[in-house]
DNA sequence: ACTCCGATTGGCT
DNA sequence: GCCAATCGGAGTA
């Protein structure tokens, strides 16, 4: 087990296991809604001289799912390519990838070896490490730190190096939704067509927490 | 080798 | 609401 995951299950959270991931993505997608994004530095030196670790960590409240088949919205809808061979591996590793020259965008891997579908996690609600976060983004209030697949890689610092992260003991993990009451988290689910996406509309594959105020884009009614 | 353009963001009208 | 920034991946305009 690496430090990171030790650090996270000390500060009680419960990493997602690798079975997680290999259900349907759309399933999947859905799923994550409410768990956490842990994002991990091993043995930082605090303002007191004492060295810990750090955790920044954001709650999911919006992802877009990307299938392995007839989606053409899907960056292995024409095979196998250097930026897009993570989606190849097996679920539970994080694809990074880069775009608009700008921006890294985080995506889960789901399903078996060979099988190339992901979700884009696509906007967070900050739950841990709010100070680094903020430094990470200076100038920008509370709700814009993470309420963008762009931005929340900005502030959780994750780039091309956590690109085929094991979300399971990494780094970059997912841990289970902090349950609220005997059946777990309560919330309504929104769906819609997908941000950015041309192709597809009625597919429906973007999903997000009903009425937080940390999600990217007010559904168009 | 070259062109096109994007799973976005932030600034300006 | 509109649009420039910015650059590497992907397909060949």
């Amino acid at each position: 087990m690496t430090a990171p995951r030790k650090t996270a299950s000390a500060r009680g959270y419960e990493i997602l296991g690798p079975d997680f991931y290999l259900d349907r993505t759309d399933r999947v997608a859905r799923r994550l809604l409410g768990c956490v994004v842990l994002r991990v530095f091993a043995d930082r030196v605090l303002a007191n001289a004492a060295r810990a670790d750090v955790v920044l960590a954001g709650r999911i409240v919006e992802t877009e799912a990307y299938f392995a088949s007839g989606d053409p919205a899907c960056h292995a809808h024409r095979g196998r390519t250097e930026r897009n061979r993570m989606m190849f591996e097996r679920g539970g590793v994080a694809y990074v990838y880069f775009t608009y020259g700008n921006h890294h965008l985080l995506n889960v891997v789901t399903g078996p070896e060979g099988r190339p579908a992901a979700v884009l996690i696509r906007a967070l609600e900050p739950v841990e490490g709010l100070g680094l976060m903020r430094a990470h983004r200076p100038g920008r209030s509370d709700t814009q730190l993470t309420s963008g697949p762009g931005k929340l890689t900005q502030a959780l610092a994750v780039g091309k190096e956590l690109n085929g992260a094991d979300l399971t003991d990494s780094p970059l993990m997912i841990a289970a939704a902090q349950s609220s009451g005997r059946n777990g988290p309560r919330f309504r689910i929104g769906r819609s067509g997908r941000i950015g996406i041309r192709e597809a509309q009625d597919r429906l594959a973007r999903f997000y927490i009903a009425g937080n105020p940390h999600v990217s884009v007010r559904p168009r009614e």
